[in-house]
DNA sequence: TAGTGGTCTAGACCACGCG
DNA sequence: GCGTGGTCTAGACCACTAC
């Protein structure tokens, strides 16, 4: 057992409503329960934090917050697919095309100007709703073929999956602004309708960029959740 | 020497430019040069990578980020002041009273009903220009005492040093909207235009709800970062 | 292969809440 | 005062990068 699947295992039980009184086991009990030492038990106990599950109050114990089901979250692993389990997710790809990289796209994926890049545009729908408009760009040396039966589904699971290579971090910029008249019409909102934009810049674990992406959000349909940590 | 102390003096380290490459000293170096333990860095070192500052990569090192002084902080401990050091912030009152929480403002605060509540609404500005509206409500069992003249400065340095009460985590939902007649008055902006809204439930240390806010934030002066760790 | 960060063990003491 | 989470030490081994 370690602090992984420790982690699973608690969050799995907390979702199923498993713990009485909102309350975690101390982390004591937790370290008898499944004998690992008590750096594990509080390294799932940080990822469940940082997912925004639980929080900690010392002297007193460990307190399951209620459930968000209708924000994206930004600060963990989520996509759009594990946020919304219950929801379907689709996507159409409306342009997937091969570019040089310019000075601009150079500079963002911190490589070599003339480094072919991937640049697609995807419309992806919640529960057939048409729910974001995603603007990304992959760098062809490292995710070396996408196709569009691939961008038709989930692109991250190729890159871990197939691709074999581990993501590490994202940082992201979030802000908003006016929709134009294309966006508008595909999201099926009025032009000059506000926006809600999430600019990712994306690293493997090896610290090169792979991805960069614009996603513009249906402002009717989005809400986003954070975790701050003030102490 | 602690972790929150090496925190501060790597931190400053890095933005004063004395690291050499964009890359932090290995975990050994610091670990002689401060002399503590690993435990101890690697504490420091994770509150870097959470402020954004610094990533990390395995059997490579730690890399200094570039630095983005352009935008809010989203999941640490800088308020809009700590954010924009080199700017200044004023605060005007626009509105501040008591009110006995209803059966809304009871559940916002997990607090019983007739508790009384502050409500404080505030614009703030940066360099002089309107940047956002601040709707809070504080409950005054726990912040017994506020006066204009608190709130026009540093509400939360108030409640730290003057009330010596700890503050722990807020959860944040971000949403985007149109804004109203009167706020884009307030903001000068156009009423319809976008507005950027972030919803703050504030804890203390010991788990109680002590502040609840909407702030809505200029979208032409605002940008969030955040960092998604995806491991 | 050497060096670097990632995980884990075992144990100590501290700070805070709660009764 | 007891139980809880928070910090820290000392040391081991593993996984990955870079050469």
């Amino acid at each position: 057992m370690n602090s992984k699947q420790l982690t699973a295992i608690i969050k799995e039980k907390i979702l199923n409503n498993e713990y009485e009184h909102m309350k975690l086991p101390t982390e004591d009990m937790l370290m008898d329960e499944y004998g690992v030492t008590r750096y594990c038990v509080r390294k799932a106990i940080q990822n469940l934090v940082n997912h925004g599950l639980i929080y900690q109050v010392q002297g007193s114990g460990m307190y399951i917050k209620e459930k968000r089901d209708d924000c994206l979250i930004l600060s963990s692993t989520e996509g759009i697919v594990m946020s919304f389990p219950n929801k379907k997710v689709e996507s159409k790809v409306l342009n997937l095309h091969i570019q040089e990289a310019d000075d601009e796209l150079a500079k963002e994926f911190k490589c070599e100007k003339g480094t072919p890049i991937y640049k697609l545009t995807r419309l992806r729908y919640l529960d057939g709703e048409p729910f974001c408009i995603e603007y990304s760009r992959y760098n062809k040396k490292i995710i070396p073929y996408l196709s569009n039966e691939i961008a038709e589904g989930s692109i991250y699971e190729y890159i871990r999956n197939d691709l074999g290579l581990s993501i590490g971090f994202a940082d992201k910029i979030i802000l908003c602004d006016k929709i134009n008249h294309e966006q508008a019409e595909l999201l099926n909102l009025e032009e000059n309708d506000p926006g809600l934009f999430i600019n990712d810049t994306v690293y493997l674990s090896n610290g090169t960029i792979f991805n960069a992406s614009t996603v513009l959000y249906n402002y009717k349909l989005t809400k986003l959740f954070d975790v701050a940590n003030l102490k």
